[in-house]
Order: C-alpha cells, then structure tokens, then sequence
DNA sequence: TGAGTGATCGTA
DNA sequence: ACGATCACTCAC
C-alpha cells in the first residue's frame, strides 16, 4: 500500500484519469479513517477543451486548475453538490481529472457527500495531506471508455471525447 | 421530465 | 446589481 507521489499527478490528465481507477481514496472524517476505491473518473483538459471550466480562463473559481498536479479542485454545482477534482500537469495547464464514482457510492455528488467533502478541501495537497491521501494497492482493474456526461454544451467535438473512464465488472 | 439550490461570471 | 448558467440528484 503506498501513497501516489507528486510525479503521478505530474502528467497529462489523459494518463492520470485513467490510472486512477482502481486506485484508493483514503479520508480522515469524524467516524475515524475511511477508505473508498475509485471506479469512474472524467478528464478536464485545458482552456480548449469547451466542457472544462478553464475554457473561459483563469478565474478564481479556476485557478486550482492552473496550480501544479495534485491537488484537490472542489466546487459547488446547483447549488447542492460538491464536485471532486484531482488536479493534474505542470502549473499554468489547466487540468483535472474529476471523481465520478467509487465502489459503492456511484455519482459525482453522492460520494463527495458520503465522504464530506466540502469547499474546505479546495487546494488541498494531496501529497502532503494527512487528511486526504490517494493509496496504490496494486489493484489495476481493467478500464473502459465512454463519451463525458452532464456536458450538452460543450459543443461538438469535446462533448464527443471519450474522456470518461470507468471499471469493467 | 422537471424542481431544487446557490456560487460564479459576464454585462451594466 | 442582476440574470443566466451549471462536470447533479431525486421524485414523478
């Protein structure tokens, strides 16, 4: 069981997101430390990628993005749910890969409430971090791929991205 | 299929 | 200051 370095997240988030699966979030809370596996993860890739929130650029809701690989990018949507991101590449490349699904908790809403994740986690070093880790166990489920979700406006050629990776049963 | 919910950002 | 938008979820 070891915990990824900085190298891991250091990279394209064409290659992170997808190593990701399989991997193991760890996460101190209230009821002690927790551990949930990933099963779903969706790549974010840069100012041209019109389904990504740095589209527009750097703002202060983006700007986790424009830091260097790993650490978390957290935000709200409708008002209800907290997203979970890993952020990826060299700073100033806008990418993150976000936390779609864990085993038993499918939903990018879902398992961020489960775990309690909140504004609170945004920018947070996940290397660093005592508590919130990301563990290899060795497991390396096999992986397939699938257009993004929730992205209709996106236009054309990114909303068609087979972007979205998610364990095979 | 549509309501709930509030931060964010462009426009003024 | 205002209004449109939104990487979702749940109940019909």
């Amino acid at each position: 069981m070891q915990q990824l370095s900085s190298d891991f997240f250091t990279n394209d988030v064409l290659i992170v997101a997808p190593k990701l699966i399989g991997k193991i979030i760890q996460i101190k809370t209230e009821k002690g430390v927790e551990s949930f596996r990933i099963t779903e993860t969706e790549a974010y890739r840069g100012e041209k990628d019109l389904a990504c929130h740095a589209r527009k650029g750097k703002t202060s809701r983006t700007a986790p993005m424009y830091e260097l690989g790993g650490i978390l990018y957290v935000y709200l949507i409708y008002g209800m749910h907290w997203m979970l991101n890993i952020v990826t590449a060299e700073k100033n490349n806008p990418q993150a890969a976000l936390i779609r699904g864990v085993e038993k908790y499918n939903g990018p809403g879902k398992l961020t409430k489960r775990m309690g994740i909140n504004k609170n986690f945004n920018y947070l070093n996940i290397c660093e971090s005592e508590q919130f880790q990301i563990l290899d166990d060795g497991f390396s489920p096999e992986i397939k791929t699938g257009k993004r979700i929730g992205i209709d406006s996106a236009g054309e050629i990114y909303k068609n991205k087979a972007w979205r990776y998610y364990q095979s049963e």
